[in-house]
DNA sequence: TTACTACTTATAGTATACTCTAAGTCAAGT
DNA sequence: ACTTGACTTAGAGTATACTATAAGTAGTAA
């Protein structure tokens, strides 16, 4: 009856069943549907739901960021505007933040190449 | 008498007086000398150290890494190898962490360009 | 001298994101 | 029937990095 369970995504995406749990309480994924005995069964949409929320997080985005976004799309159509501003609001801080890291990747390299001439 | 206060260090590198005392007490700068109340007076050098720990932890290198950077250089000439391979590590896991931002910038970038077509 | 402001310390509190524990349920194998 | 193992929940605990509070000191201006 169950065809994919927390195992196995918990295997699929290496994200705990506890974390998995916890997007789904956060509002992240989900609500995933259960069987008679309240045991999980992911479907096909909450799998890429979640590759697109470990993505995100994988990227900096917040728990409340990505529960916000969530709870604008289950509000409705009329959300989508809203939904394009918080999703370009998050690209423009993650770009700020990947040239931020550039920056510190180049001082580092810099550092590791020259050491000797570093102060510390 | 006092030539660089913490007031001073906190608007130019635009961190609060709270967090430049609390790097110095985990390990990252100084100690920062004081004068005859107790009062610390920032150095050229403190300062530099400052612009590289901000650089790093801006790019979300951990405390304890950092702190432990810090202690290794304190311990003596004999941990430049270690503190190398320290710095090799965390470029590396650096390169990963931008990577995985690249790749979710992109994907945000679809997200919005093509956003009618998207499931949330 | 008094008032004000900025500094000091130690310690407590907060935000975020998990991560673990306890107690219990359920299905399958022996 | 019993044991095993994976699941469930609610709630407590942890790690990290600050951030705020309280109580006190020191220097300056009126």
């Amino acid at each position: 009856m169950i065809k994919i369970t927390i195992q196995e995504v918990s295997e699929k995406y290496n994200l705990t069943k506890d974390t998995l749990r916890y997007y789904e309480k956060e509002g992240l994924i989900g609500p995933i549907t259960k069987n008679a005995s309240g045991v999980r069964d992911y479907s096909e949409a909450d799998l890429a739901r979640i590759e697109f929320v470990k993505c995100m997080r994988s990227a900096g985005l917040s728990i409340g960021v990505l529960r916000e976004y969530m709870r604008l799309y289950d509000e409705g159509d009329y959300t989508k505007d809203e939904r394009i501003k918080l999703l370009e609001g998050e690209r423009d801080a993650l770009k700020e933040k990947i040239r931020l890291m550039q920056d510190a990747y180049k001082k580092l390299e810099f550092k590791i190449q020259n050491y000797q001439k570093g102060i510390w």
